[in-house]
DNA sequence: CACAACATTGTACGTTGTAGACCGTACTGT
DNA sequence: ACAGTACGGTCTACAACGTACAATGTTGTG
């Protein structure tokens, strides 16, 4: 049985267990085994990442993966942190809290584009990792220079963050792509019977929403202007 | 094999194709199936709502259920769209925007909280049912008497339910709940023996949000400082 | 040299969603 | 009244999943 979460996480830190150097040489370090599972889910999407998938991409077999990882719940956890520390944030620089708030937002869309799978984490022991640390270190101080509080600091980012997120997922998962787009067009007749006249300020709405998403720049759009109302809101919480 | 989604979604409307009355009549409505899967949901998550178990509650087979639905993720979204049928909202009197805005994220977090398997729900196809599109119409009359856009509108209803699903998420699953306030003592000696020194802003920021959080009172003022976020974005979008 | 720690493997279990063939029932057209 | 047919329901079975368990082989340490 490998080691336990927390030390794989860090396994990189000088002060990590090193493990005893009997038996045989492991073929794969954990970095290497979370590097291929991190491939697998670039191009599959978290569903890709089977643990039999994952063997069999490193030549092994399943139960060895197990070697180098407790569980596979445990490998999203690895997977996820070493995505945060490969981010290489964009530098604040001189800016102000606005633009820095932007480079954040912008930064973690990127990422989230890069790794769409990581929307589909959701364990609350990511918050453990050295990656996930230093990037909540770095993205804090997007604050410095306001009159923001320590715990009022935290709600701020987080109400970036969670922007983003739910931003990414409508924009990484494209509503034109795949078959939705074919079903959409099998349903839009028998749909349409059904609502008939009513909900018009749905319809008229929907229409107009829908045909701006067909648009080619909309999904900017739709960014900027959910990112615009994010600083707004921010703006008065900070001090001026 | 059932009718198809579209048709299952709008059973209750008059010009829904009826279905011949050949064949032995079925021992359950799909409504009964849909609001069977609701109660499990509610008692043991999504997770609990399989197949087989669905098919227990009713006394019959696994197979059975799919008389009445055509797959698992198909019963998903029909339990979705019940849900938002069910949902009575706050009516909006005459108050203004603001108050609308508030009401329709205080009824979407009711909501969330007594289902919270909603929030893992992620199928586009939900747009397609009676009940989202009334809640979708209601919703959108948040913002009747400002002078905001077509688009816009659709817009700024995705930030504010958007908001509300990051919010929700944090505040149902309870983070002291469960086995992960162990594993968090558990976790937290060796990772304070790694972390040491570095990442002082996040650890500074970090402690206080976590002391924060223990308290009794937090989740609703995060909460609280969350929507008044969002309401001060939107405020300069809605033309004053 | 014997032992212990370690990587690796093969087999197997329980659980999931669901395809396919089949059976019996109740209505429909002749 | 009788055949045809649409339909609800059941049984069996499959592929895929995560992973527990026991066994085998390999390497360093006493």
């Amino acid at each position: 049985m490998p080691r336990p979460l927390v030390d794989l996480l860090w396994r990189d830190s000088p002060s990590a267990p090193t493990g005893g150097s009997r038996g045989p040489r492991a073929r794969y370090s954990t970095g290497d085994v979370v590097a291929r599972a991190i491939a697998l889910a670039d191009e599959g999407g978290l569903a890709a990442v089977t643990v039999r998938a994952l063997a069999q991409s490193l030549e092994m077999t399943a139960m060895s993966v197990y070697t180098h990882v407790n569980s596979r719940d445990d490998l999203l956890v690895l997977m996820t942190d070493h995505a945060h520390a490969r981010m290489t944030p964009t530098p604040f620089g001189r800016a102000a809290w606005r633009t820095r708030v932007r480079r954040v937002a912008d930064d973690n869309l990127a990422l989230l584009r890069a790794h769409p799978w990581l929307l589909d984490v959701a364990d609350p022991r990511t918050a453990l990792g050295p990656g996930t640390i230093a990037k909540y270190d770095h993205e804090l101080r997007a604050f410095d220079g306001t009159s923001i509080g320590d715990i009022h600091r935290d709600a701020a980012l987080t109400f970036v963050l969670d922007f983003v997120r739910s931003s990414a997922s409508r924009i990484v998962t494209r509503p034109a792509t795949g078959d939705f787009g074919q079903l959409w067009e099998e349903s839009v007749a028998s749909l349409a019977r059904y609502v008939g006249d009513d909900f018009a300020l749905a319809q008229r709405v929907g229409r107009a929403a829908g045909e701006a998403m067909g648009g080619p720049h909309d999904a900017e759009r739709a960014w900027e202007y959910g990112l615009d109302r994010v600083i707004s809101g921010l703006d008065d919480a900070t001090g001026g």
